[in-house]
This record gives C-alpha cells, sequence and structure tokens, in this order.
DNA sequence: ATTGAAGATGACGCAGGCGTCATCTTTCGC
DNA sequence: GCGAAAGATGACGCCTGCGTCATCTTCAAT
C-alpha cells in the first residue's frame, strides 16, 4: 500500500529513498546519544557512508532533520493513541487503552524513546504548538468529549491532558528502562491514577 | 547567617564570590535559552564583562557550570517538597502540600523554570541517579513510609513517584507559560489527580 | 611605601563544523 | 550504446569554540 507509482521504482528514485531513510535512521542515533543542541550534521553523516555534501542533497540543515524525525514520531504517536481511545466503549477503556498505546509504542524501539527522552527539551522549545503538541490538542479535545457526554467531570482539558501525557512520558521512560519492559504495570498505573482521579473530581 | 568568617570580608573574597555568582546567573539564562548541548564555554562569559580565561579560573568546563547550577535546584526543590511533605498531618496535606511547594517554587523564577524545561533530556542523561533523581527517591521513600503507616494503598513507590513528579513537571511548565501564573489551579488538579488514584486503588 | 602572590586578561594555536561547488559517476530516455 | 541530466563526492574557505599561558593588575601583609 504505497501511495503511487508501485512497479515502476526506478533504481535513481530506489537509491534516494534508501539515503534518506539512511540519513534519518543515523540521525535518530545522533540525537538520541548526543542530543539535538549538541549533535553535528557531521555526526550524522559520519554514521552513514555518504558524503558530506549528500546531506545537503536532502535536508537544508540538522533542524530539518530533526523535525522530519519528530513529525513521524508524532504522527505514529498521535496516530496509535487517538485510534485506542476512539475505540473504547467505556471510560475505563478510553483512559486504559489510551495509556497502553503509548506505551506499548514507546515499548517498541529503544532508540525512539532514548530520542525522546534525551529531546523533550528541544522538542519544546522547537516545536511551540506544532507536532508533539498536536498529540496534546488531540488528547484535550478527546476529554472534553467525554465530558460533554457526561462521562467525565469537568475541569481543565487543557491542564490535564498535559498531565497525563507528563506522567505517562515519565513513567514510559522509567519503565522502558527496566528489564523486562513492563507495560502492563505502567499501563495500570496511570489507569487507576486517572480513573480514580475522575472519579474524586466527579465527587468533590 | 553565613559559614565561616562574617567581618573579615577581604575584597579578594569578595570579587570571587561575586564573579562565580556572575558566572552562574549567565549560564542559567544561556543554558535556558539554547540548551545545554548549544551552548558554549563562550556564550557564557559573553555575556558577562569576564574574560574568556577567569571562566577556568572558577570551572574547568561548561558540564560543571551545569551541575553546580542542578545541584543548587535540586537542593532547592528537595528540600522545600521534602519539608511541606513533613509538616503535613494527613494524607490530602501531604500530596497537596508537597505539590504546591514545587509550583510556588517553579513560578518564583521564570528563568530556573525555562533551564529545566530547555533541559529536561540534558539533565537525565548527565546525572543519572544524581541531583534530580535524589528529590525522587525521597520522594519515593516518603510514599513507602504512607504505605507502611497505612496511609497510602501498597503499590510501585518509583513509577509512582515518577508518575507525580512528571505530572507536576509538565502541569507546572503548562501553569507557568500561562498569565497569571495560577498555582492553585494547578495544585488543585494534581491533588484530586493522585489522591483519587490511592483512593481508587484502596478500593480496586 | 614595598613587594609578592592571587587572579584577571585576551591573544594564540589547534581542532572541528559549516555550506558550497567543481568534478566525477550513475541512470534513464532515446 | 549514447548523450544529457541527476545526483554523489570530498576538498575548500570560512568561522567559531576550545583551553592555555605569558603578561598585566590588584590586593594584602609587612
Amino acid at each position: 500500500m504505497t501511495t503511487a507509482a508501485d512497479p515502476p521504482l526506478g533504481r535513481r528514485e530506489q537509491t534516494k529513498r534508501a539515503n534518506r531513510a539512511t540519513i534519518l535512521d543515523a540521525a535518530r542515533e545522533v540525537f538520541a546519544e548526543l542530543g539535538y543542541g549538541a549533535a553535528s550534521v557531521r555526526d550524522i553523516i559520519r554514521r552513514t557512508d555518504l558524503a558530506a555534501g549528500t546531506f545537503y542533497n536532502y535536508f537544508p540543515d540538522k533542524e530539518a532533520v530533526f523535525r522530519a524525525l519528530l513529525d513521524e514520531l508524532a504522527l505514529e504517536v498521535g496516530g496509535l493513541t487517538a485510534q485506542a481511545r476512539a475505540s473504547a466503549t467505556t471510560l475505563d477503556d478510553f483512559v486504559e487503552e489510551g495509556f497502553r498505546a503509548f506505551f506499548v509504542y514507546l515499548a517498541e524501539d529503544p532508540v525512539r524513546c532514548e530520542l525522546l527522552r534525551r529531546n523533550a527539551g528541544a522538542v519544546r522549545s522547537l516545536f511551540e504548538g506544532e507536532a508533539i503538541d498536536a498529540v496534546l490538542t488531540q488528547l484535550g479535545a478527546d476529554l472534553q468529549r467525554g465530558i460533554d457526554a457526561g462521562l467525565i467531570p469537568p475541569h481543565d482539558t487543557e491542564l490535564m491532558a498535559t498531565a497525563m501525557l507528563g506522567s505517562a512520558f515519565e513513567v514510559g521512560m522509567r519503565a522502558a528502562e527496566r528489564d523486562p519492559v513492563d507495560v502492563e504495570t505502567a499501563t495500570r498505573l496511570c489507569a487507576d491514577i486517572f480513573l480514580g482521579g475522575f472519579a474524586r473530581m466527579r465527587e468533590g
């Protein structure tokens, strides 16, 4: 299931895609290890058997690769969690499956995980209101729908989404560095916390 | 209330302290704006009327200044929150006052706040098990005491502490960028979430 | 006042990153 | 096969940061 021409894949286009992927993979590793700020374009191409100049055929600078990386990631994580929440029928499912999707996604790839962990700050400053923020907005909107439907007590959805993402992020990181990665414990904990929180807000 | 000689403060010692403070202040700003990785020693001294060489009379490299900055910060935040929790008599107070202390501390100084926000990743990778981690360990221990005393249902205290810190951090950042900074709303939200969470864990 | 040491200064040599561009290699259409 | 264009290559000039160190300035003790 590709977007355009399926069979007619010229050698030209083929290497182009491969090179782009190679650069992105190398960049993911480098940013994960060194952090965005300390990483250089040279660090990235050095991890590749491409020449320095080639990099600039694909991306104008390191910020562009970083953006590409994060856009991809935000799209994936946004899609997965939103989908998980969308197919939930109860509030318990909504919360639990949302967290689980996130933790499963993190557990899937340690490099991805480290990329996020190491660059949380850079992501924030670099993508004010983009990419990652979209995930948060999406969650906020879902919460609002829950409130409208009477399933969740009214509250500041922006702050709540922030709290959920914050917990999920930190807990996910901690869980990911345990061996073996225990998605269930993390899911259970976060779900209990926030479901309990909703209950308390409903009563109090 | 200083540690040693109070009256005999020679001009020599005076400038030394002033210079150290000047460097630390400049470093805080630079790290907050550029992020640890991208910041350079030159960026720091440039923000000062000291000469390049002078920097090295006080710190061996940028990592050392960063450590000094973070150690100070961790000590403050650890002290304030631990103290707030220690003087609590009920579980509600324990949770609420702990969060409040943290949010008040953040709201106090925007630069400090930005320093943390921007460098969350660098802090983690640079201080595996030091400084900031101590805050977390402290919180974990407090939770364990709560469990032992039968106030809090048993659970994975390490993960729980992580979740609390994660929420507090993200919510604090978000709250800090709102104008005016609303410590109460943030405190209320976090306290409700985690108190509710405890309640749910106790029942279920 | 004199002098010795603490410490501030900034120029220096070295290292490495940046983005470019002339050149070479490969692919594709004919 | 052939020629032209796409694209890969890596050396180049420029720039900036690093940590040092010889030198100058300032302080304090005599």
